[in-house]
DNA sequence: TGGAAACCTGAAGGATTATTCGTATTTTCA
DNA sequence: TGAAAATACGAATAATCCTTCAGGTTTCCA
């Protein structure tokens, strides 16, 4: 099996002054930009410097190492969906299932624009993917959805109602991967949102939701 | 975009001579074994020929470059599963449904055999996801699954068929993702297996399987 | 048997990249 | 204001890697 270097990811330092903080949106920015339009292969930390318009030696004091930058990325991308993905989770005015359907299409949806920078993020997973921060990150965003689960299947037992939640976070997150073949319209990307949703409803259904 | 340098990947010169193919095999088996075992990162040519016992330079004279072999890995794991599954979709004795389930537990259990190697690929498909040869080996797979299909949806329309194709395959092909992080019991495989045919049943089932 | 074709070798070229660290500049605040 | 702290710089380092090619070895076959 693959031993990663086990690169620890967190920040090195913290800003202080306004500038500092600057820079560091600066090469985020920086870093997004080059992440889609250069992809994983061609993400260089030099690179990313050059395209901020600041020095590669001011990158690595507020970034132990790539790695790092990247997981950075990934950790925003993850909390902007995450957020989106709660607001409706937890919206108690609509029934489970119709909360089910909005979420699809939102979260296809939100998946669909910047699909380049996704594609580049996962392409890059490797190198920041066995941190522990990852790992912490991914547990977090399981939990909501089982929180949801247990509000929309209250009478199934726990195992039940894992396994239906790890089976529409997998069936989700391929998303992003089976459209970066071939682009869609936005009318496929809603038939398709629909179909999943279907498919979800079907299946929530199947196991005792009324 | 990222955009790809567009390797020619088909493969340099036939071997005429047994010891060409003995060598041949050499590497490729060579190679698996630094792709499971070190990971995509540290998959080099040069690693691959020492690991065959064999030299740099003969590994050139029959693959073109770097991502060709790593495609040839990739074709030979993609072919071995499509015969998996044309099998078991194809014997039209059992119900379409229960095909199913049998093609899921196959798929999964055959994901989770090698589970490194198969991450490994993964990692390294943007060396080879552009090239035509892998956009024509999925198209492949699809057929299949579309085949299937219209044999289990015989009154849907054609959209709705392709949706649920496209739907299944891409929760199956996300198994290996999910697995990847925490390796799981066996039992908890077939469970996982389980809920996942009882979702495609229901979804199907939901379209008018009858 | 001898030459031609196929095959094998592996050192070296050429390129890229992550990261450091000595130095210069700017900001803070007493 | 002046010194200390914070910040910024970027050439240089050290490592890695893909691929080639000139020259040797083995196999084939007429």
């Amino acid at each position: 099996m693959a031993e990663r270097p086990s690169l620890s990811i967190s920040s090195r330092k913290q800003p202080k002054q306004a500038r500092a903080v600057e820079l560091i949106s600066a090469i985020l920015e920086a870093a997004v930009q080059v992440l889609a339009s250069e992809g994983a292969q061609r993400f260089t930390t030099t690179r990313v410097a050059e395209r901020a318009g600041v020095s590669v030696g001011s990158l690595y004091q507020y970034f132990p190492n790539k790695a790092a930058l990247l997981f950075r990325l990934q950790s925003d991308e993850w909390q902007q969906t995450t957020d989106l993905l709660c607001a409706i989770l937890q919206d108690v005015e609509k029934p489970p299932l119709e909360r089910i359907r909005i979420l699809v299409h939102a979260f296809i949806r939100s998946e669909c624009e910047e699909a380049g920078l996704r594609v580049a993020l996962n392409d890059a997973a490797p190198l920041y993917r066995d941190a522990p921060e990852t790992q912490e990150a991914r547990a977090m965003a399981d939990r909501t959805v089982e929180a949801f689960m247990r509000e929309a299947l209250p009478e199934a037992s726990d195992a039940v109602r894992d396994l239906a939640a790890d089976l529409i976070t997998a069936a989700l997150s391929s998303v992003g991967r089976d459209f970066s073949g071939s682009p869609r319209t936005d009318a496929e990307i809603e038939a398709y949102a629909d179909a999943m949703a279907d498919m979800f409803c079907a299946y929530l259904i199947s196991l005792g939701h009324r």
